[in-house]
DNA sequence: ATGGTCGGCAACCGA
């Protein structure tokens, strides 16, 4: 079974790359964020024509998360139980009996912000949502646009960006304490030393025929569920298209 | 050379 990751950034603009890509790569569940549309507006039609079934909450002009599935999407269960819910930051569904929590984290604007503060508690909600749910012994798939490169290795000058609120001490710590309970990076566990990126700011210069890159969309497994992983990668392709995302997809293979 | 991002959505906000 292939998973998928993909920020589109609008999925109004971004829906053929997706329609396109989804078709070409035989993907089989794909989590999206950013989808930037109200559910009145969502593009059910396009997915039913496919043949991909498909759950999704949306806001007005930001955020937004859908899931894109072949096989059918049950318990579905929007948002954080408790305020604010972030409805259209977060869904958890099954699909072949593992069960999948797309997540759209914060940003976190500056670190003197707010926003950051704000970014923080979500990752130790999150960690009390998944302890609340599931052992780390439940095949589990956290995924998204996570809003955070884990190592100096995932973005293109640790130097220069430590501090960045995607490239932060007290975000590290706080992903760690996620991870330690029982996630394990599905992309570092295929390739140990690769040094790729899933998105590349649009506001510097041709920044990715520069590949001024991060690595903050990820994959990661509860350790049962990452043992059957087959292999993980990053494609580029997308970028090759008109109007590109920002950001590209990440995909793992699990043999189930 | 005298520049320099997108998308949503209608003036700026968020990334």
């Amino acid at each position: 079974m292939k998973v998928a990751s993909y920020n589109v950034n609008s999925l109004r603009v971004r829906l053929p790359i997706v329609i396109k890509w989804l078709t070409d790569n035989d993907i089989d569940v794909l989590c999206l964020q950013e989808t930037k549309v109200q559910d009145t507006d969502f593009p059910t039609e396009a997915f039913d024509g496919i043949e991909y079934d498909h759950v999704f909450k949306g806001q007005k002009s930001y955020n937004g998360v859908a899931i894109l599935s072949k096989h059918p999407i049950e318990q579905v269960i929007f948002g954080f139980p408790d305020e604010p819910r972030d409805e259209a930051r977060i869904i958890k569904a099954e699909i072949n009996g593992i069960v999948i929590v797309n997540t759209y984290i914060p940003q976190g604007q500056s670190p003197d912000s707010e926003k950051f503060q704000y970014k923080l508690k979500w990752f130790g909600r999150l960690l009390e949502y998944f302890q609340r749910d599931f052992g780390s012994l439940d095949k589990v798939l956290w995924t998204g646009d996570l809003n955070i490169a884990p190592k100096p290795i995932d973005v293109y000058d640790p130097e220069i960006l430590l501090g960045h609120v995607c490239f932060h001490p007290e975000v590290h710590d706080a992903l760690n304490e996620i991870l330690s309970w029982g996630f394990v990076d599905v992309f570092r566990k295929h390739c140990e030393n690769a040094n790729e990126f899933t998105f590349w700011d649009y506001r510097m210069r041709n920044s990715f025929k520069r590949n001024l890159g991060w690595r903050i969309d990820h994959i990661m497994a509860t350790v049962p569920l990452a043992e059957k992983s087959t292999s993980c990668f990053i494609d580029k392709e997308p970028r090759a298209a008109e109007r590109p995302s920002d950001h590209t997809p990440i995909v793992a293979e699990f043999d189930l």
